[in-house]
DNA sequence: CGAATAGTGTCTGTGAGACATTATCGT
DNA sequence: ACGATAATGTCTCACAGACACTATTCG
């Protein structure tokens, strides 16, 4: 039994027939945020090192917002799914394959790009900084890690980016509800198009997601110490956390590998890798 | 001072000169997940009444998936945002207008719609079914709503779609994990395109937001009784609750209305509606 | 030993889950 | 009184938060 439409055709025959319509069409892209850490050396070498969120971030080398920092991405090819397109970005971007990568939120503002309609589909991605050699692309002059910090402040958030070798700073206050929220630039250095917005939906998700899911592991070295397990947790967060509490907690999904720290002016750490049999889905 | 690029144009001429690329562009459409709460009337007047979580379905009229059922939604328009959209599709296909509307995810798939390369954004909507009177659209013959039910069986999840005037049922299995998981027709009728899966993951954002959320209150009509809101929680859930555990975790969401039920044969209970204060972002 | 960090024990309050008990309506 | 549902009380357990204490390394 084939089933025939209003005018009699079989489904085979209908699709050998159809013509797309030429109605004007948006064009897609994706856009990708890069979150890794980087484990900063304490000028005192009788503290601990530091560690802090960054964020990958291109200059780009054309107009429209010409010479401003902005997220990498790119146009999604006819014949590839918006996630191989995400993938290959990601491949061109930081040269690694096999990361793990979310899907965030569609942007579709009709004049968020002032070139043209476009909408584009964020994704978050977290590498390890260790195995990378992140480059400039097509549309970059450059490309960059800044650090992220998103801190509570009197009147709303403040977000700032920093990038200390080429000292550039660029920070926006965070005004209105925390849904839907409003970003004012505080410095000439600003973000291209809508980026604010998908950097900051980025946070949020990935400072809820580490609360519940094990995907810190993902940003970390095969092998780390607690202490350093609890400072990358601080950095996302934003915030101090106890260090008995967050034991207690992580404890079921670490490891020991019984290898101790070695070379700190303090008593050394223990080594703990990820427990695998945490993964289920992720 | 203006910035100029590698052509010595600045923004204004550059956006002035500017040519879209002759690149071959997907067609982008919204689909919407419309959910809402069904009162059964039970046979039995000495009984209470049920609650049942519904969808709002289309019958295709065209090719291709021609008479099968799908989700509703459509094109957006190249001067309209995907939001502009959603709401667009929600006011065709129900008349209503300021509903709650999220969006879910977007959908990639190069071949998941055979006429063409078809990117999909999803919305999940959520309406009281009092204030409300679906129609067929423009692609449907017409439409109806199905009762939700997703239970946990030995080998993986049964997903229940059923409308009992027209006697249809739609039935898959979903096996895999979770996350990525795959569904199994088990009837004749099956939804349209990849629409199980953007049913799944609205049910289960649903399922999921309704722990930590007073979205609830958006299915609801203005005033209810405890007993109905937790059938309606647990038709939402797939599972039953603790009546007085229930009742404390309920609590400050809502506000006694001074009123009674009244027609039944047992204890009224108290007529309670949602405490706005709790509104904050939703 | 002191400085710094590693690592553990324990008390608190909160909230979910399970279960028992009392109250109120119509017939 | 009975059947049905409304509404509340209370016990347990798991867990987050706060804090105090002990242990180990280097110099």
């Amino acid at each position: 039994m084939e089933l025939r439409d209003e005018k009699g055709l079989t489904e085979t025959e209908f699709l050998a027939a159809y013509q797309p319509g030429i109605y004007p069409r948006p064009s897609v892209t994706v856009d990708m945020i890069v979150f890794a850490i980087d484990s900063l050396a304490n000028a005192n070498l009788r503290k601990s090192a530091d560690q802090e969120l960054e964020v990958l971030l291109i200059q780009r080398k054309n107009h429209p917002f010409l010479h401003q920092w902005a997220i990498p991405g790119g146009f999604v090819d006819i014949d590839e799914s918006l996630d191989d397109a995400a993938k290959r970005e990601l491949r061109e971007e930081t040269g690694l394959e096999n990361l793990y990568l979310e899907q965030l939120y569609t942007w579709g503002a009709v004049h968020r790009d002032p070139r043209m309609r476009v909408i584009s589909t964020s994704y978050m991605a977290l590498v390890n900084k260790e195995d990378l050699t992140a480059k400039a692309g097509d549309d970059a002059m450059d490309a960059a890690w800044f650090s992220i910090r998103l801190t509570e402040k009197q009147d709303g958030l403040l977000l700032q980016l920093y990038n200390s070798e080429k000292d550039i700073t660029i920070r926006y206050q965070c005004v209105s509800s925390p849904v839907d929220p409003v970003f004012l630039p505080l410095d000439a250095q600003m973000l291209a198009f809508d980026h604010v917005q998908i950097l900051y939906t980025a946070l949020t998700r990935l400072r809820n997601k580490i609360e519940y899911t094990p995907l810190v592991f993902r940003l970390m070295p095969e092998e780390f110490t607690l202490s350093t397990l609890q400072k990358v947790y601080e950095a996302i967060l934003g915030r101090k956390l106890l260090k008995a509490n967050f034991r207690k907690k992580i404890a079921p999904l670490v490891l020991d590998t019984g290898r101790k720290e070695s070379g700190v002016n303090y008593r050394p750490g223990k080594y703990y890798r990820f427990n695998d049999q945490y993964t289920t889905g992720f």
